[in-house]
DNA sequence: TAACTTACATACCAGCTAGTATGTTTGTCA
DNA sequence: TGACAAACATACTAGCTGGTATGTAAGTTA
């Protein structure tokens, strides 16, 4: 009776990691990495040190797979996918960006960037979180570079730019941006900062 | 005999003061603040406990000494004054953004700037950092600013550019150009992340 | 259905770390 | 020069925190 073909049994292994990984997430958000207790993500989802160094082998470890598989696929979700099926690549590019504020306002300007947040707490003290979250990057990167050099193909942008800096660039002046309303607690400031990143996306027009 | 007008005695509380402040301010920059052990500081200065808890009453109160006493004066030296003894305020600009890179090279990579990092991951944690920080950031956002607006009064620039906004541009920018640098530890990335600075600066003038 | 593995739960520990209590030395000032 | 305060030095502690050892129930397979 109670064995159908969609069973929901006690255990469920693969959802007790994502509950961990999530939670694990959040507090990596909002505290950092070394402001993480595991404790606290024990707390929060119910679970056990049992159930968590089941799944993964220490808190290092825990938080490599929150890089992995939980804010790489965001990235990708939120910046590389919108901008691949838009169908003008720029502005696609000005869309995702002024769209931004809007997704998760309260958190974005409490908190900042997840990924770069860890970019900058960890990629100075542990090579491993280095090498996952550059990684990340590079996807970042890759699909803004893709989508400048599309634009710039259509002659939507000038042809005398460099899509790989002007990529680069892009990037850092948007995490730039949300690291500034960060610092001002202020959701205009970041609608401010944005306004500037947009306009001079505007002056790479041809 | 050994009392002279400059005497150097065995004990010297400013210095003191000031070798702690130092030692602190250099692990908080490279491990963050919740990164720093205050027995580090003790180790590398030499100092004891009871020197440490004799001129500051905790971990807190000397976070907020660097900020205020290391980074503040710091910062001005950098980035405000320079600014101000400038006879062309948008090349001056533009020279202080260029020659960043050259100050402490390795270090501005490895651990990219000293107040970006605090604001990052302070500022949501303790309103003390928060103000402290914020008023840190509010003079170097007067001072890029008020370069802007001399240029623009001296017609270098656009007339119809916003000043304020595009000072906080500016800021966001180069903090994002310093943590991309630091997120692939590389000097090249910082070069060309600003050579996108620069030619943004550009498109401002008149 | 019995053996075995997976998926947890519970209890406990060692090491670190900020902070404190107390003692001692140095400089100053009456 | 003696009292007093500032400027340290030393020893210790309480609490947190990641990690471990061990136990047990659920699911799976022979």
């Amino acid at each position: 009776m109670a064995t159908s073909t969609t069973q929901q049994s006690e255990r469920n292994p693969d959802s007790t990691r994502q509950l961990i990984l999530q939670a694990a997430f959040m507090e990596m958000y909002r505290k950092g990495y070394q402001g993480m207790r595991l404790d606290k993500v024990l707390d929060d989802t119910g679970m056990t040190k049992g159930a968590l160094y089941h799944h993964f082998s220490g808190k290092q470890s825990l938080g490599y797979a929150v890089v992995e598989e939980v804010i790489q696929p965001m990235m990708e979700a939120i910046w590389v996918e919108p901008l691949e099926t838009a169908d003008d690549p720029l502005s696609g590019l000005i869309e995702v960006i002024e769209t931004l504020p809007d997704k998760k306002p309260q958190e974005m300007i409490q908190y900042g960037c997840p990924l770069n947040n860890l970019v900058q707490e960890m990629s100075p003290q542990d090579e491993g979180f280095r090498d996952r979250l550059d990684a990340v990057m590079t996807m970042w990167h890759g699909g803004t570079e893709k989508a400048l050099g599309k634009a710039q193909k259509n002659g939507l942008i000038r042809s005398d730019i460099d899509c790989h800096e002007t990529a680069t660039f892009i990037m850092a002046a948007l995490e730039g941006c949300i690291g500034i309303a960060k610092s001002a607690q202020s959701i205009d400031r970041l609608r401010h900062c944005l306004r500037g990143l947009a306009q001079y996306l505007q002056s790479l027009e041809n």
